[in-house]
DNA sequence: CGTCAGATTGAGCAGCTTCAACGTATGTGG
DNA sequence: CCACATACGTTGAAGCTGCTCAATCTGACG
């Protein structure tokens, strides 16, 4: 019974009640699955996909790179997100989505979307709401950037990865795996690698967090929230009627 | 003719075929205008709105507080922009909406919205379209912040709008109107009044705007444009089958 | 054992903030 | 019509946060 879609219906459900027959249309909705190695685009800056990418496996970011070669990350993505749903409506891809470890992916038709879209309206509402989160994401982390401090914005990405993956089932003892080097936090952050290793060693040093190479446990979870000045109302995972 | 979609009809044209039949299914979905006064809330955070704004005429901006008092704006509208299109799904507000200048709102019941999802579902698409550009500025303020310098991210910002009042009309001889304080300017880019006062004198001295009053003049929009690094693309102003 | 990616450290510096003062336009009450 | 208030823009000086550059350390792996 568990699926390819088992990580998105899990975050569906926690939004609104999904029916079986929904649950059956999204299962078929993925035609096709692709494999992409560790650092490689799983799409790219200017395509115009004809599929949209489910990530079933593996952490994935999406990312623009300016002429001098900087790098902001836009966007990180677990299991169970879709990392260019958007490209449906979108059409062509503002930006790249690099697989961070290796992914696994499931590929659904725009042209299934757009079914969707006629043939089962709650459905699709709720697929927008995806999008609509992203959105909610986005807005935080610009707060994040343009008036938290480093160490606080952090935190506050600690805090949204860690609720984020609980939603999947993903925490355990209060520990994920985050397999992603400093170097990819600093693009993500808009920091330097140097000063991510410091802040990291700052929220160590309080004793707020540990990791052990790509494992990242939250010790005072209380004290972290605070500090991130996190609420994860923006992530949308209460049950309504949508 | 003229409704008060207008400016809406406008832009959702640029992107795809609209039927007259569709037109005025948007034009009926306004059942009620309303205006909000400069500097007050059009939306607050937490609330949950039954309707969504369309705003008809004046400049408003989204935003977050921090428990410092500091301010973000995540993201800026002009006339024909939905200012909270994504609370017909997300349900709670997880920012609040300002009027910059005097607002004339146009008010859309969420149950409208949801009919529109079940009975017209491409002009369904286009709104969850819109919804998406909201999204892909998101990502370019982001990056803007992340990985600009202030001065090409003030560049950045005036490009933008410049392209995004163009779409409405509102260019007229390289000038827009720009009701909006170095103080706000400064919560939208993540900087200091001060630092926001000085990066606008370099852009002026280099003879690459001019401002007067509210009133904002492009001189030179090839080298502004090539100092942002700025592509329209993500703003999602082609004509597509969506 | 050597290599390589990634993490860590130190030192100097740049960009932006903060604080505080001052300038300027507009409006308002007496 | 003037005196004053208010909001916004401008300027200078000092300081902090985070960056850059460059070296060194660490662990995994062939």
């Amino acid at each position: 019974m568990t699926g390819l879609t088992h990580h998105l219906v899990l975050k569906l459900e926690q939004r609104d009640r999904l029916s079986d027959h929904e649950k059956r249309v999204l299962e078929a909705a993925v035609v096709r699955v692709r494999e992409v190695r560790a650092d490689e685009d799983i799409v790219r800056e200017g395509d115009r996909p004809l599929e949209s990418s489910l990530l079933l496996d593996g952490f994935a970011a999406r990312y623009k790179v300016l002429s001098t070669g900087r790098r902001q990350i836009t966007a990180l993505h677990v299991p169970g997100d879709f990392v260019d749903l958007h490209s449906f409506q979108l059409k062509v891809m503002d930006h790249g989505v690099l697989a961070l470890t290796p992914c696994r992916i499931g590929l659904v038709p725009h042209a299934v979307l757009e079914k969707i879209t006629e043939e089962h309206p709650h459905l699709a509402r709720l697929l927008w709401l995806s999008t609509l989160v992203d959105g909610a994401i986005h807005r935080e982390w610009l707060t994040a950037m343009g008036r938290r401090s480093a160490t606080a914005h952090m935190a506050h990405l600690v805090c949204e990865l860690f609720v984020r993956l609980g939603a999947i089932g993903r925490v355990q003892d209060s520990t994920i795996q985050l397999p992603i080097t400093q170097s990819e936090l600093g693009d993500t952050l808009g920091l330097s690698t140097v000063h991510v290793n410091r802040v990291l060693q700052e929220l160590r040093k309080d004793g707020l967090i540990r990791t052990r190479g790509s494992e990242l446990t939250v010790l005072d979870w209380e004290r972290l929230q605070t500090l991130a000045e996190f609420t994860p109302i923006y992530l949308s995972m209460q049950t309504e009627r949508r």
